[in-house]
DNA sequence: ACCGACGGGACCGCCCGTTGTT
DNA sequence: AACAACGGGCGGTCCCGTCGGT
């Protein structure tokens, strides 16, 4: 890997924390220029805009997410354990782990609402990945015997989701995760009740 | 009430759209001065600064969806039937009714999360109401022998809204209302579970 | 007349000199400023963009050599004499009269030729309007009987503009009036030999 | 010839067009590479800077245009002829040949008249050749007999240059040759009359 | 109460030229 | 000899807020 590549990617890293505080759209080439140690001439040779610089941080960022969730979901357990330990990702990312400001996915969504299709659509597609990757859990837990076969995977996995990046929300807006804990053990509520054995 | 009162109110009205599509403190003032047809001068007359302004505007949004979710829940029919309509209006929202640009409490709190504690602070607040007017309502169903006694309302309430705010995301990304209404229909068979007939 | 009008005026007016003699498109904006002891908030109230106050300064420096030739056509004498002091308008525009940094025509022509279509037409109108200010003179030359009537007014103009413009160059290029005077002798014979007494 | 001479040619050569056209101090070096396909520090190892490039550029340019005129003049012929193909080549110019973006000598002569005293020395410079040039030719035609003695072929000289250039600004104005046509015409005229046979 | 005009500054993007590396 | 990477700074434009005038 050449040298300037490597800087690219401390660039996204760097600019990644900062842009999801911030807001990926908003926040001032100077403060990247802080947050990277460089100055405008080496931020712009590896990206053509401060959006484009937006789209690989929230990316990156997207990514981060992403791992952490796929961890959870794929660890050892029964399905309601690895969908609980889904929503503590949640959690996590009030603590600021893996990356400060809440979640990347919902932060892009509400802020390009209508400046920025580009970002509006990797948003879009990180939330239906998301989304995804719960029900492929779910339909793994079908295929195990552990759920009832006629469960809508589909619309259970949008209704954790939803309630995990609202409870996320507001547990934010308060400082203390006390939605975040009745979200999760609302979905803990829904899973059982959707096991064969309940 | 006075006329220049008047005036304040209408820059309010005209400019609570733009700052819940644009965001509250991103959009310039340029643009305001647009939406309501004065200068510089005419508005910074009634406002101390931008930032007063968009907290007036963000009160009056959360005021105008705070009317509609009253209406919601205050009109007749069972609790379920109730929070049903409380949900729709979530999908009013994503039609732009009775503001465009989403619901303002999520707007707001994403956008104000590291940079205006004041912003912060209106938006935490109107989400609280909201919660608190599920909660009543959730209440009296329990003392109107609709809904189970040991129904944790506060918990209920939060989920509700939880979901509904994360849903209303999730469909606003998608320019549609599927995860509205797979939303809605969860909230529904929560309820009629809690329900005493059930 | 408001007292922004009467800024407006005077940044045309100071900013003419500047982007005559650096410019019309290539003076920065800080010299400007500079000229004129306005702010950049100053300038740009009155002006949409750079171009727009290229634009006007080019009209205004337009005017200035379009009323000092005016005035040498217009004077007392003979047709050949009325002519004489059009060339020795060049001689004056050498010394910075009316203004500095030559021709406001031959500049933005070279100037705007690829980059900015709207200065291109302006300094083509002005060059139009030049040469028919020459023709209109030597037409009324034939009526009085003084030019002979086979004389093509048209072509004639075109050279003795075409003659002052590029002598204009050359010496300025040699910072001397040198060529200016050849060709004002030059065109004195020319206009010799179409007169009837010739 | 080394192979790095040969690139700094090459880049002179592939720069000039452009010069001529953006400006020789306004066009970019980004643009420089674009036509070169070299990149910065290809071009800075030949030349010390961007008005280095410049300078070199222009005289490639002022080169190219000297050679077509020398032609037009040595070509068989009378004085008139030659002076007359000497006139054409600035209709070969407004065609864009043997470089496009019109004279380099007006070129450069309008753009570095306050700023940069190299370019303009260098202007300056061919502009006397061409002169000159036109000057022994018409010293030969006496010499042969063809024009009269008495002509004062400096001034001759002088006026067929600058009726040349300012004819080629004009038609470049209004991208078409009208004005060019006319000059040829009026120029042919003026030798006619100074032929001993008239 | 509203507007026009302006200051002072932040914004992003591009500029030219140098350095280190290959 | 060519390039990738970067510094340091200027480019035009837009920003918010103030102040005098009406």
């Amino acid at each position: 890997m050449r040298k300037g590549e490597n800087t690219k990617l401390r660039i996204i890293a760097q600019s990644a924390e900062l842009l999801n505080r911030k807001g990926y759209l908003h926040a001032p080439v100077s403060e990247i220029m802080e947050a990277t140690g460089l100055k405008k001439g080496g931020i712009y040779n590896h990206f053509e805009s401060k959006e484009d610089l937006a789209r690989e941080a929230l990316s990156y960022a997207v990514q981060l997410l992403g791992h952490r969730l796929k961890e959870a979901l794929s660890a050892e357990g029964t399905v309601t354990e690895k969908v609980l330990r889904f929503m503590q990702v949640s959690q996590e990312l009030l603590l600021g782990v893996p990356i400060p400001g809440g979640c990347p996915v919902m932060n892009a969504a509400v802020e390009a609402d209508d400046t920025s299709p580009e970002l509006r659509e990797l948003a879009k597609q990180a939330m239906d990945r998301m989304v995804s990757m719960v029900q492929r859990t779910l339909q793994d837990g079908i295929a195990s015997g552990e759920l009832k076969p006629e469960l809508d995977t589909e619309a259970l996995a949008s209704v954790i989701v939803a309630t995990m990046e609202g409870a996320l929300m507001m547990s934010r807006l308060h400082g203390n995760d006390h939605h975040l804990r009745i979200a999760a053990r609302h979905i803990t509520g829904v899973l059982h009740s959707a096991c064969l054995t309940s």
